[in-house]
DNA sequence: ATCTTGACCTAAT
DNA sequence: CATTAGGCCAAGA
């Protein structure tokens, strides 16, 4: 791995941390933290490899849509769901019940980006 | 080296 | 509402 790859993976993986238990993010948000807006798809990649490691909370973030579209990638199938169960999230065919309202986005969220600050 | 495939998203049509 | 094009770039069926 380059530097920037590095550096790329490890500011996903500090923004990821930051989701809050009982809420969720998106790839594109992430993306958009991390100051790379175009590149959702390797967010995916750095949360893929992410598994290897622990204390990242892999399974907060989803689709645009709110759908579970990573839930292949745990090591069962419903380990994804089960997760945002035990937090408090109810999810139906792969979708988040109440997306918008559990949506976490800092920069999209006056609330939120002040957390943000913070830490 | 070249080509394809993705845990994706936005903007334009 | 749907479809498409383009961008991203690591890994390798």
């Amino acid at each position: 791995m380059n530097h920037h790859q590095h550096d790329f993976f490890d500011k996903v993986y500090q923004m990821v941390k930051l989701i809050p238990k009982g809420r969720v993010s998106t790839y594109g948000a992430i993306a958009r933290l991390v100051g790379s807006p175009q590149s959702a798809r390797m967010v995916g990649w750095a949360l893929n490899a992410s598994h290897k490691q622990s204390d990242i909370p892999a399974h907060r973030v989803v689709n645009r849509h709110g759908l579970l579209t990573g839930k292949h990638h745990f090591k069962d199938l419903n380990e994804m769901q089960h997760l945002l169960n035990s937090e408090g999230i109810q999810v139906i065919d792969d979708q988040i019940v109440n997306f918008e309202n559990l949506l976490w986005d800092p920069l999209k969220n006056k609330d939120e980006s002040q957390r943000l600050l913070i830490s």
